[in-house]
DNA sequence: CGATAGAATCGAAGAAAATTCGGCACAGAG
DNA sequence: CTCTGTGCCGAATTTTCTTCGATTCTATCG
């Protein structure tokens, strides 16, 4: 029989009410989500099996939706990051999911919102040069008849990961 | 003696250029960073001793450069987000680096951009609801002398930690 | 072409960690 | 007070991690 891989829904169960033990395996993951069990229980003053069902339960709930690493882009070859603004033709407002769903697919995306405002989406997108960026744009969204206009903005420093309390 | 905690570098080093193996641990770590080293290794059609090798020296390099979780922000009570564009005074462009330090501290902020453009600074905010924003606008924005003006978007949906190949 | 030094990989053994599970303690309902 | 459900504990079991010497691969040099 194949291990039977827990099943973690999608959407996060309502009604899941998180304890200070709960916030303080999250606020530990997050800084290293590699750290032992054993050293995350010793840290929450709880045994190890306790431990082991809390942090199952974050995951079974949604709470946690998954365990995943942070990687230095330049690494990749993608040394320069920009945030490029778009709205899409008054007309197609309804292919704002459609145009969403193939974002996914781009592989310089490495983020995007949805937003309320003058603007639909917001892009974050990672890049070997300032020439790939504008092939980007140029490709995937110029040549995209629903997108009306875009504004690029290149990144000088980002921080992510910040804690949330 | 206490386990020495092997240090991780905070600058990527330069010259450890990826193979295929690398890429393809980054792809599946990204996915699923608690995956066991030898399912990881098995994947790989490595043995595990090797793979385990790999992801050390990718954390040394720092291309990897944590280990976290992914927690959705509505089980913390914060379930809503936004987006807000900051410029700063003209004369205050000196400050800009102090003005991203503050930033770190402020629970509500989860990730912010230092770009260039029309603006300085974006930041991404998770909260309870919109009067908790105009909190969190007035508090730390508005009232910080060095900033000039800002402008707010409500977001309605959020697609990170996409992959990039 | 062949030799050699260095780096990367492998495989197995020992150490460490995760996982399971039966029993216990506590809180709330009846 | 008793019952019942829930969460917690801790030891035994299973799985995984980690180490290390031997081997293979690779690229350079004679």
């Amino acid at each position: 029989m194949p291990p039977k891989r827990s099943r973690t829904p999608k959407e996060l169960q309502p009604g899941h009410e998180l304890d200070h033990i709960d916030r303080k395996i999250l606020d530990l993951l997050r800084d290293d989500a590699r750290m032992t069990n054993q050293a995350l229980s010793a840290a929450l003053g709880v045994a190890p099996s306790t431990c082991l069902a809390r942090v199952k339960a974050l995951q079974q709930a949604g709470v946690i939706r998954r365990f995943t690493v942070d990687v230095d882009p330049r690494a990749l070859g993608r040394g320069i990051e920009a945030l490029i603004s778009v709205r899409l033709r008054p007309g197609a407002r309804q292919q704002m999911v459609a145009f969403g769903e193939n974002l996914k697919k781009v592989p310089e995306v490495t983020q995007y919102f949805f937003v309320g405002g003058m603007d639909d989406f917001l892009i974050h997108v990672t890049a070997r040069d300032t020439d790939h960026i504008r092939q980007f744009v140029l490709e995937h969204l110029s040549a995209d008849p629903v997108v009306a206009t875009t504004q690029t903005s290149l990144v000088f420093d980002h921080v992510s990961g910040l804690a949330s309390h």
